[in-house]
DNA sequence: TCTATTCCCGAGTAAATTACTAAGTAATAA
DNA sequence: TTATTACTTAGTAATTTACTCGGGAATAGA
């Protein structure tokens, strides 16, 4: 799993897709002003995004984009994989430098971490974060940031 | 939160300095043959979490690093901000610009997203990661790689 | 059909980060 | 005293980040 300032971007740009886009396409220009991002960037990243189908483009006057598939169908992995490339930590499975050394233990334990963290990021949506801010609507980010938890885990 | 493979570099040392420090100090030199990790690079990251006492370097002949703290006190998020820098992600918390605009309401979401996340690895130490290595010591790397999953959530 | 708007595409790039080499100094066990 | 280790600083090639620039392709509206 890798988790940068690019995955960042992508996420905040798709949580401003996801709660603008209720009626009609969103263009990159309004999430560049929005969330402050360059409008090439946005590009960049969308391309990404759009080769994993997670979004859907428009083109012409009133064009935009849409989400690729309802926001309760995205997580947050799914967007952070399409721009971050999920790098292939340890090649070591089952290799013949294991026997003796911790070298090999130690990678799969690595291994299992990142599949937990990988599974966390997986279990959150895009429409889980929606439904969160849908909550806050109220208090316009002045009131006490203190609330419910996300539930974000399978009980 | 920042998940990078210099903190993956980071996780992965601690983890094997939690499994062989047991008995007597580690030294840079093993980890670096054990991980595969260069040895300049590891004190680099060494410097880092000495100076938030995650380890204890001890000089002179057989000396090497200890764990700066039960390795139960040590969790992932702790290795992570020590190497990776906390990078304080939006600074908009109740600025004018939130007024209006979506800006701040995906800033808080995103903060709060990141918040769980930092949670989630706060709640995993070493000592899980080590007790779970202890399980599939027998194996030797070319078992099944499945067994229960990592209990790392508090119930 | 023209035009403005939007997505789409690729090349180039300054700045930062990554992962490393090199070349030392400081403490300490033998 | 010497070998071993931690510690420190400087430099650096390769990569990544975040961006600019300059186009092209589709399409709604005039």
């Amino acid at each position: 799993m890798r988790l940068s300032t690019k995955g960042r971007y992508a996420v905040t740009a798709m949580l401003d897709l996801a709660l603008n886009g209720q009626d009609g396409p969103v263009t990159l220009s309004e999430i560049s002003e929005n969330q402050g991002i360059s409008l090439s960037y946005l590009e960049q990243l969308f391309a990404a995004l759009r080769a994993r189908k997670l979004v859907r483009g428009v083109r012409g006057p009133g064009g935009g984009y849409y989400l690729g598939r309802p926001a309760d169908e995205i997580s947050i992995a799914d967007i952070i994989c399409a721009v971050d490339e999920w790098v292939e930590f340890t090649r070591c499975r089952g290799k013949e430098d294991c026997r003796g050394g911790q070298r090999c233990l130690t990678h799969s334990l690595w291994d299992d971490l990142s599949r937990q963290i990988y599974e966390f990021l997986t279990d959150i949506t895009l429409a889980d974060l929606v439904a969160r801010g849908k909550d806050k609507e109220s208090d316009h980010c002045h009131g006490k940031k203190e609330s419910a938890t996300l539930k974000t885990r399978a009980a």
